[in-house]
DNA sequence: TGCTTATACATCCGTTAACGATGTATGACG
DNA sequence: CGTCATACATCGTTAACGGATGTATAAGCA
């Protein structure tokens, strides 16, 4: 495969991190705003979810590196920006393929939602 | 709700079973349109995911297990369709736990994809 | 000054869920 | 007669989850 001769990069298909798993998603709708550090990634899923949604450490890092991994992500410079421990921070941005994935995954989980609600609410 | 002392039923509440797994919503939204035997809650999950979402039989009956475990469906008796392997089927309903379930959390994702869909398109 | 809390990262490790492989059994189809 | 689809079940591995723990810094307070 590789059509071509591209580099010799992971090249990770679509469809070998689809369907992504619950915490994979939330993380991509964080940083689906823009590029956030570890821990701001966590306060944002658990904002977004009205703190249904808790992600402890082992989850948050552990599922970074392999979102590292899988190219859904990458880390991005610091950007500098002011704040009590800004220095410390690493930054994360989606990857073109961690933009793909989760307009596909967005878009299933929607209409499955949808379906769900529509079977729920009884017409 | 339960603000006094109600009985001290199974009593599995909601918060310990929410939020979901993938595969326990994907399930329950199977069985939110009505009772349904075993494979074919598979074959509806991958239908409703246009063939995305693939469940091999560990996963669906090892679910299955563990959702009655936790209260969230429950065995139903056989209808006695007719069909070709009708007196093997086994069929499982809903239950208001799963029910409630799974308002709660097609509601938290809906919310979610939304988010995403809006992030992603790019305002 | 000293205690506590919040931020921010990281790793270790036990538990759990996912999931493929395998097996049984039946009936349809060619 | 062999293969495929239906329909269930179990086993064992793998991967993800998630709590415990640890480091470090800085703010807030008594």
């Amino acid at each position: 495969m590789y059509s071509g001769d591209g580099p010799a990069m992971s090249r990770t298909d679509l469809d070998d991190v689809l369907p992504l798993t619950s915490t994979v998603f939330h993380v991509l709708v964080a940083l689906a705003e823009g590029p956030r550090h570890g821990y701001a990634v966590a306060r944002e899923v658990e904002d977004l979810s009205d703190g249904r949604v808790v992600m402890g450490p082992g989850t948050l890092y552990g599922s970074l590196s392999r979102m590292q991994d899988q190219g859904l992500i990458e880390e991005a410079a610091n950007p500098g920006e002011d704040g009590l421990h800004a220095e410390r921070r690493r930054y994360y941005r989606m990857t073109p393929l961690g933009s793909a994935a989760l307009r596909s995954e967005s878009a299933r989980l929607l209409k499955a939602a949808t379906v769900a609600q529509r079977r729920l609410g009884g017409a």
